[in-house]
DNA sequence: AACTAGGCT
DNA sequence: GTATAAGCCTAGTTG
């Protein structure tokens, strides 16, 4: 039996086949890149000893160090991505970090939480283990298969649809950023969710001063990094170490975005001296999250739980959100004794294991029921993607 | 068990 | 003077 606190849902099928091809693929991969970084180096060194790396980069090769941990110089990757130019291994030694973790964490580890009985992998999805109101998933987590790059993309090819059936993911667009529109009331945020318009591209262009159709890719990039920023309490500093933005320029940048956006500076303040008066925060509905830290004499302490505080009402409205649409959802599947099956959610994207000839009826009720899970101030619009696997859908 | 790193939203 | 973007889970190393 599980725990009340989770839930078992269906389980999800892989193709281990194709995780068993890319294991060796990846593994043969890896082992010419060792030999690419011993070469470079002069000796062996475990590689994936950040410890052993970093007296290999900043003793040996006297690369320059910069940001230290707690028990010496950090190699995370954006440290060697600033020192990719300065030594030739820094590129085998960033690779072969994006293999191993792919190798280690997914393709090997998968296959081996099949469940015998049923064929199945099936996580835990537990729901007390955030802060904010957001379910988790562990043994494995699915809430973190890859999806980035080529490898990535291949990965998440492996889960799949028994034979026949189809996966259909619908996604929340933008809900965190809507959720944001409606606790603040900003004016220009809820306009341009109101208009349909895309909100990077917009934020842009009120930000730079320029019509929407004359923001460039790289504006467009810019205004992403910090409407996603806005959402965490970034800062001027953290934005510049998260762009090609000059320190004054980042400053710039997010004193003109308030300047624009009004209502999400006094959300910040405002949401900072509830908290302080309170000793919480709260969701739309009501969820909240104590944060005693918010009164610290200690600055370091403080601010990172006004961060906390920031962040808790527009993550949990989001959880709120799609928690509902799940309820409901679950109940009208019932209601018409569908053989479809919840199978899986990311935290604004339920992913359903569909009998073909129940299609149509799902892609209703997920059209009827997640964009009217909560009547916000704006819309709230998803997109649906069918497919045989989670990797390629359209 | 703590730490570092890195995968996702 | 120092640190600086929220929330998770897992793997490997180290002591």
């Amino acid at each position: 039996m599980p725990l009340l606190a989770e839930m078992e849902m269906n389980g999800v099928l892989l193709d281990r086949a194709l995780l068993n091809e890319m294991s060796s693929s990846i593994g043969a991969d890896m082992l010419r890149l060792e030999t690419e970084i011993y070469n470079a180096v002069g000796h062996d060194f475990n590689i994936n000893s950040s410890q052993q790396l970093a007296t290999v980069l900043f003793a040996e090769l006297g690369l320059q160090s910069g940001r230290k941990t707690q028990s010496g110089y950090s190699t995370d990757a954006t440290v060697l991505e600033a020192l990719a130019d300065a030594h030739p291994v820094i590129k085998f030694i960033l690779e072969y970090r994006q293999l191993s973790k792919l190798k280690s964490t997914y393709t090997d580890a998968l296959p081996m939480l099949v469940n015998p009985r049923t064929g199945r992998i099936h996580t835990s999805f537990n729901q007390t283990g955030t802060t904010t109101g957001r379910l988790s998933s562990s043994e494995p987590n699915l809430q973190n298969i890859p999806i980035r790059g080529e490898l990535g993309s291949k990965i998440r090819q492996a889960i799949i649809a028994q034979p026949g059936w189809l996966l259909l993911s619908a996604d929340y667009s933008q809900i965190d950023l809507r959720a944001l529109a409606h606790i603040s009331q900003d004016a220009e945020l809820i306009a341009t969710f109101q208009r349909d318009e895309d909100v990077h591209t917009h934020t842009a262009s009120e930000v730079f001063g320029v019509p929407d159709s004359e923001v460039t890719p790289k504006m467009r990039r810019a205004a992403k990094t910090i409407n996603f920023g806005v959402i965490y309490g970034m800062s001027g500093y953290g934005l510049q170490q998260a762009t090609d933005l000059t320190r004054e320029e980042a400053e710039l940048f997010i004193s003109t975005y308030f300047s624009r956006y009004p209502g999400i500076k006094s959300y910040i303040e405002d949401t900072k001296k509830q908290a302080a008066k309170l000793g919480y925060v709260q969701t739309v509905l009501g969820r909240r999250r104590y944060i005693p830290e918010i009164n610290s004499t200690n600055r370091l302490a403080r601010e990172a739980a006004e961060r906390m505080a920031i962040n808790m009402p527009v993550q949990g409205t989001s959880a709120d959100i799609i928690k509902i649409a799940m309820v409901e959802l679950h109940r009208q599947m019932i209601k018409r004794d569908m053989k479809t099956r919840m199978t899986l959610q990311v935290h604004d994207e339920l992913v359903f294991e569909v009998l073909p000839g129940e299609l149509e009826a799902i892609k209703q009720l997920v059209q009827d029921i997640m964009p009217n899970a909560m009547k916000l101030i704006v819309p709230l619009k998803i997109d649906i993607k069918v497919g045989k696997n989670w990797g390629d859908m359209s």
